[in-house]
DNA sequence: GTAATAGTGTCTTTCAGACAATATCGA
DNA sequence: TCGATATTGTCTGAAAGACACTATTAC
């Protein structure tokens, strides 16, 4: 039985929304291959190194923290060739963060920017990591119709308003905001109330409401298509 | 940067429903570590292999095919020390199987056979499979839900008796034949109907089904939880 | 005929989508 | 006062759950 020589690595797809706009976090590759095109974070897992180990780490160096961040397995890679340099099996993370300060530049040598996904040419990603951020927006796209994992996005306490913006940068459609007032407030277990009010959006103050218990939403919400 | 020897495996959670009950394709390991012991199907990733080439290699070999199995990837398993030989990394592969005939004992060492999943008390289970096997039956669980994925299940042609059968073992309790009969058939796009019957199951001719061109259903059908 | 299974229809409740109306703030 | 946003309510249509009823076979 041969048990031949793999590099094994973990990469980040680390998504938040700034200012509307649904971002991922990239960097400027400094050296080839693939010199200046951009990619996700990541690095090699150490031999005596768990594989979620590896990924909170990576997520620690390009972020300063992993505080109130969402991390799960998103899938593997490892079509022969896709690093030119050796035969390496990437394991993908999918990490849900709230809007972060800009990541702190000094920690690695290559500078992390959240870009919009809209404003991303996938053209210019090094790697396979087209397909692989493609998968992780999929996957959180999706998963927010049924889990309460839009709330990740958000910092602890947030309003229906705040929640609302999330899923309308990550699904790029507006949704109605008495609907969607009614369907959150009204799932059980979704948010939970707080005795506070935010004022920083304007008009009527929004009561400030923190994640609930409930981890399965059912009957979900709908993305609705349109 | 180092780039430390690992070897990459892949499993298989191969799944099927056979007389009504849920099993999984198990073989009976004949060296240590483990020895004695029940584990999944897998083996090594050759130094120049695709990922998914070794999943659908080692399906091949234990089953004799891969016709008609429905296969993705689950998620990988990377805990140091979960073989106690070297650093290995599976990557889990979730295959989902008609009613295949027992399969070929000649082909490999040992002997795979379907052991339904309530029989199966997981302390026999090698390594970490006993978990492996519970993420790749909680997948197929709620998958089956919001994909046409159950009809993997079946042959060909298949009447909604047969489908709803499925559910029901997959799901471990019984559905309304009516409810279930108006939501398979009136769903756009889930089944095709042919213009054969089954008489195989007694009573009223039923008429018999292929998959149809369908990817998401929803809304979806309901475990129901009861 | 009876037994068995296939398939249709009906009623009730839940819930999404559309949108009117009211509430509470700042200016 | 007005303008903005929050929150509640109302109507309608889709669809699930419960279950009566009809259809078509084997015996």
């Amino acid at each position: 039985m041969p048990h031949p020589p793999f590099a094994v690595t973990v990469d980040l797809v680390v998504l938040t929304v700034r200012a509307g706009r649904f971002c991922v976090l990239l960097v400027e590759r400094g050296e080839d291959p693939f010199a200046g095109r951009l990619a996700l974070p990541g690095g090699f897992v150490h031999i005596d190194e768990d594989l979620p180990d590896a990924a909170v780490r990576e997520l620690a160096e390009e972020t300063g923290t992993g505080e109130g961040v969402h991390l799960e397995q998103l899938a593997t890679y490892g079509t022969p060739g896709r690093d030119p340099r050796m035969r390496t099996v990437s394991v993908a993370w999918l990490a849900l963060a709230p809007d972060l300060p800009e990541p702190t530049a000094g920690t690695d040598a290559a500078a992390a920017h959240f870009v919009p996904l809209d404003d991303l040419d996938e053209r210019r990603l090094a790697f396979d990591h087209a397909a692989i951020l493609r998968d992780g927006v999929e996957r959180a796209r999706a998963k927010i119709e049924y889990s309460p994992l839009a709330t990740a996005f958000c910092d602890t306490e947030f309003t229906v308003a705040q929640l609302r913006a999330v899923y309308e940068a990550v699904w790029g459609h507006p949704l109605d905001p008495r609907n969607f007032h009614r369907k959150v407030t009204r799932t059980p277990g979704f948010l939970d109330e707080t005795d506070r009010t935010s004022t920083v959006d304007g008009g009527r103050p929004a009561r400030l409401f923190r994640r609930g218990t409930l981890e399965v939403l059912s009957p979900p919400l709908t993305r609705g298509d349109s």
